[in-house]
DNA sequence: GTATACCCTATCGACTCGCTAGGGTTTATT
DNA sequence: AATAAACCCTAGCGAGTCGATAGGGTATAC
């Protein structure tokens, strides 16, 4: 399975709204600077996600966006497959295992196919956006006690530029 | 990643010349028809491997194409990254890498998507045409057993049309 | 009633994909 | 030699997708 841009974008902006949950709504505009998507194309996007019930919006001068789920609540796999498509790498699992029962000649090919879309699928379908969004602060928070505890024989990165 | 079907077609050809391994030469008529691929569009296919030392071939009248070594020596991941690129689901494994360092708000996502990665490259890596080849022989003779064995209480095939 | 937001449709240029066409070159056979 | 069979190479085509932009329409707060 391909994730577009436009499926990286959606994550983003989901990832964005997850980490404003309590806040409540946010405006296009903000995602598309904080994210760097390009304003129009962004909309475009949340359209989709708000007709597909993951996210809803209000409209007029104090309008905006936000989960209609909790963000624990909201699978990365359903997101791409919304976005992209099915997770398998050719066809969708349903054809593969159509063909693994329907093409002796190639079912070893179509059942390798079915192995890798099921291993993606176990990944993309037990990550959340809460899991997401934790991920992001342990490492920003690893980062923090590496540039606090500077010791010399300690490879350092290069932010003393 | 996907795979397309010049990608399935390649592949499908590759486990033909991995079945005809000890038969020597094979012309691309014999697999085209085989495997119903354009012809054509299979010689494309066919050059693509030649160059990347896949596959190698003779000329003239008695001409044909045979793989450059055993079967169990030719990785289906190395393949589908010639054909279709690689197998990340965006971007490439350096570039995933070097986004989770480098853009921390999204280290999550990106190593998300880099465990997706290694775990597709963990089963394409591990799976030669031999391995294939074998799998499609076990799915045959279990399908040659059962026809053998048509028991009242078992379900069968609807092979007797 | 005006500004600000979300909503919808159309369109664009670039690219890819699956496929076809039409030759050119090499070799075995007659 | 002449011929036929096979591999080799390039060009192009119709359809579709992709990322992005344009230009409005509609609802709401002030």
């Amino acid at each position: 399975m391909r994730i577009s841009h436009r499926g990286l974008y959606a994550l983003q902006a989901l990832i964005h709204l997850a980490e404003a949950y309590e806040r409540g709504l946010v405006k296009i505009r903000e995602i598309a600077d904080a994210e760097s998507i390009p304003e129009k194309f962004l909309e475009g996007i949340l359209v989709i996600l708000k007709n597909a019930r993951v996210v809803s919006s209000e409209r007029g001068r104090e309008g905006g966006y936000r989960l209609r789920r909790p963000p624990a609540e909201i699978r990365i796999g359903d997101v791409v497959r919304l976005i992209d498509g099915p997770l398998a790498p050719f066809g969708d699992a349903a054809e593969l295992e159509q063909r693994v029962r329907t093409e002796p000649r190639h079912a070893g090919l179509f059942a390798l196919f079915l192995d890798v879309r099921n291993a993606a699928a176990a990944i993309l379908d037990h990550t959340s956006l809460l899991d997401l969004v934790e991920r992001n602060r342990q490492v920003l928070a690893a980062r923090a006690r590496k540039a606090a505890r500077p010791q010399p024989g300690e490879r350092r990165e290069r932010a003393r530029a």
